[in-house]
DNA sequence: CTAAATTAGTTTGTATACGAAAGGTATTAA
DNA sequence: TTAATACCTTTCGTATACAAACTAATTTAG
């Protein structure tokens, strides 16, 4: 390795901080941050989520989920609601302004990610998606 | 786009999140982060930089190396010396401890990046980053 | 030559991110 | 059934990241 330019830690770093930014900038008139449209996201495909879940499902640490779910739901995103049967459990159901707006925030997210791709061939694409899966 | 899996900014972000904590664990030893590290390479290379040099090379906000470089100077890793004929100029210098630990800590970054890119093939190593600077 | 614009760096505020520890709850084992 | 264990969430501490506001120094324009 001669410079940091040619480091793969380096490279996805970057590479990682041009996704989040622009996603970022896409979303923020909306009050959310990537982080939370990602966690919306995952309560779209199946409501009432706890945070234990979602940190399985996003492979997020419970202590970071733990504020971001905080703004979720001070932001009116989302509602916490303790599971009757297991008290150790807080649950997360979307809101109706959620819902509402879910088709607006989903589309963001896919122009973001057709922006992004857009310097690549279907070939390339596919390939970069399969080369990051393959990492972990 | 189905689901967060097909995302490439939630691909981004996991393969980053990889790369970055097993850095993270091969370096903590030494008592620096992932960043910190990647501070000092571009000093190896170009001893006496200024934060704003640094920023540039690396796409990094002032405010973040502000702090950065700070708990560089007071790990021993870095002096600050103010620029004589510019004196909005701070410049940093290697200290004798660093570079004494420069092959030490080079070779656990090639090790970290070995490591990551171990699934593929070569091809597949120059393809990646081939995309990933293409993303820029 | 001086006012305006620019540049360098810091500070403040907000938001991830994660390890470690703490506190409450539930389950299992002895 | 109590004791150990496992689980869920929050809190604390540290470290990025970046926008915005600010000071200080330098450069540019008129």
């Amino acid at each position: 390795m001669k410079t940091y330019d040619d480091c793969i830690i380096f490279l996805l770093a970057k590479a990682y901080q041009k996704a989040h930014g622009d996603f970022k900038r896409r979303i923020q008139s909306y009050g959310l941050t990537p982080i939370q449209h990602l966690i919306l996201e995952v309560l779209w495909g199946e409501d009432g989520l706890s945070a234990s879940d979602i940190g399985k499902k996003l492979v997020l640490d419970g202590a970071t989920l733990s504020g971001v779910l905080d703004r979720l739901a001070v932001g009116g995103w989302i509602l916490k609601e303790s599971d009757a049967e297991d008290k150790r459990i807080l649950r997360n159901f979307i809101t109706p302004k959620c819902k509402e707006l879910k088709p607006k925030l989903s589309e963001a997210r896919d122009l973001t990610n057709e922006d992004l791709l857009k310097p690549f061939s279907f070939e390339e694409k596919v390939l970069l998606k399969r080369l990051l899966r393959d990492m972990q």
